[in-house]
DNA sequence: AAGTTATATATGGTTATTCACATATCCACA
DNA sequence: TGTGGATATGTGAATAACCATATATAACTT
C-alpha cells in the first residue's frame, strides 16, 4: 500500500500533478487526451502515467485501441481528501485552465470518434 | 509564492513529512526537539528544515540559544487543508506515534530547561 | 576569554529523477 | 497478412536529491 510520502512524491512533479488533477476533474481519460491537454510528448506522458500506476495512484483499463486512466478507487481513505484539496489548489490557475481548454477543444476525442 | 508541486515535494520525503506533521501537531519545536523525536542526526534534520524554510513552508525564530520552527502562517490558503489531511494520513501510524513518544519523553526540553 | 551547547553549512560520493530520441509492442481494420 | 494509430519502453545524458562526515557559526555560561 502506498505511503503518504510516496503519495506526495506522485504529486510533486508538475506533469504528474497536471495528469492527476485533470483525471480528478474529468474522471477517465486516455493517453492521447492527456497528451493533447498537457501539450507534451506522448512518451513523457506515458512514463509519468506508468509511475503513477506503479504506485497504485492510477488504474488503467484498455478499451480496444485506447488505454484509459483514472484515479484508483482502491487508494487508502486518507488519500481522497488530499486529491480533492490538490484539485482546489490548482483550480483557477492559468495552467489548469489551459489544460482543460485544450482537452475540451481537442479534435476527435476517442469517445466522439464516431463523429470524425 | 510556493507552487502546489513544490509544496507536495516538500512533503515527499519521509524526514520532511515527519518534521512537518510533528510541527502541525505540536505548533512550535526547536531543532534539538525534532532531532530527539525523529532520532536522526542533527545535520540531517537541519538541512531538511532549511529546505522547508527556503520553500516558505516553515518559519524560524531564534529564542536565545534555540531556533524554533513552525508552519508558516503566510502559506497560501490551499495549503492548510492539505497539511491537516497530511496529519490525518500519518496519525495512528507507528512511526508518528513513536516520534511523538520520543518527543514527550525527551529529557530537558528547552521549555522545561529550568527544571533540569 | 574559554568552554559548552545548539544550529548551520561545506564537501564528496552515491543514487534517483527527468528528459529527448529512437524503437518496440499492441490492437483494429482492411 | 499488412498497415497505421495508440501506447510503452530502452538508452544515454543532464540534473537534482540525499546522506555521512567534518567543520563552522552563534549564543549562553562561568
Amino acid at each position: 500500500m502506498i505511503t503518504p510520502a510516496q503519495f506526495f512524491k506522485c504529486l510533486s512533479d508538475d506533469t504528474r500533478l497536471r495528469c492527476v488533477t485533470l483525471l480528478q476533474k474529468e474522471g477517465k481519460l486516455c493517453v492521447c487526451e492527456l497528451t493533447a491537454a498537457l501539450d507534451l510528448s506522448q512518451p513523457k506522458i506515458s512514463r509519468h502515467l506508468a509511475q503513477l500506476r506503479q504506485y497504485g495512484l492510477l488504474q488503467d483499463s484498455r478499451e480496444g485501441q485506447w488505454v484509459y486512466y483514472q484515479i484508483s478507487p482502491k487508494l487508502p481513505d486518507w488519500a481522497f481528501p488530499i486529491l480533492a484539496n490538490a484539485l482546489m489548489a490548482v483550480d483557477n490557475s492559468g495552467q489548469f485552465t489551459k489544460d482543460l481548454e485544450r482537452l475540451h477543444h481537442m479534435a476527435c476525442r476517442p469517445e466522439a470518434a464516431i463523429y470524425c
